[in-house]
DNA sequence: TTCTATATTATAATTATTCTAAACTGTTGA
DNA sequence: TCAACAGTTTAGAATAATTATAATATAGAA
């Protein structure tokens, strides 16, 4: 199959083992044309209900976080209820619709450039993401 | 006491009973000059260490939301490991200290308000909050 | 007061995440 | 070609975080 050749390079490439519940878990991820934000508990159930694998909740966290740390996936700390990953890793921002707790892309053109006007001392930014949160008019109290 | 007579009303004026639990978690909140960000952790320990008081955690739990919910209390997330908490409950931003895992305040006027272009179609904005990551400038992979 | 309806607490149950022993891979050297 | 070793990786077990609910407490009505 050719593009699990390509995931098996994608992972050699960047020094993780290309074990078969790796490559399970790029099929899901990164099969596809559009990306999208995911849980781990939604990541574990697609995969054994549509790819029929089971793979140990425990790997599903230990891979993510390491496609985490090597730039596949990022992070996004919007709602603390529930954490989301996110399989464009490129610079963004979100909504985050309160009545169905779904996770929206915005992008940059969306928001002008921010200026962080006094930075803390001796230190670096590493990120400056904006979290737009929204619901419908007439139900606006949590 | 005079500050738990000011508690007491507080609770009652926003149709909260003032238990003894409540009390005591008011204290710890409420009883000092400056706002400050806890976990709900945090928040247990320093009751049952300084205040020498036992509250069940799912006390805390309850008493953080209900607080929360009557708008006592914000809730912060910018890094899924933890849910923090911030006594002010104006709008702000944040810088989260990657090395220390410190939240650090990041008032409105560092920060030249924002332009939403384009919201979600039916949806009112409830909130707009900038995320800041910082780190030391040598330590800088996660 | 006592009774009743409702709110609150905290144990128990559940869910989320991490730890670690066992299994697996890749490499080296015979 | 194939041990043997030195990491990696997996996944069951342990731990931590959060929530559900039975028991208890509270406020107001009679």
């Amino acid at each position: 199959m050719n593009t699990n050749t390509n995931f098996i390079e994608k992972l050699r490439s960047s020094g993780l083992r290309p074990t078969k519940q790796r490559i399970k878990i790029c099929e899901a991820l990164f099969d596809r044309n559009e990306t999208f934000h995911f849980t781990i508990n939604d990541l574990a159930k697609t995969i054994e209900e549509k790819l029929n694998e089971k793979i140990s909740l425990a790997t599903v966290y230990n891979t993510v976080h390491a496609f985490k740390k090597k730039g596949y996936l990022k992070e996004i700390s919007i709602n603390s209820d529930k954490s989301y990953f996110d399989t464009n890793t490129s610079v963004h921002h979100h909504f985050f619709d309160e009545d169905t707790n779904e996770l929206i892309d915005c992008n940059q053109e969306n928001i002008d450039s921010i200026n962080i006007k006094n930075n803390i001392t001796g230190k670096k930014i590493n990120s400056v993401e904006v979290s737009i949160k929204v619901a419908s008019d007439y139900q606006n109290q949590k």
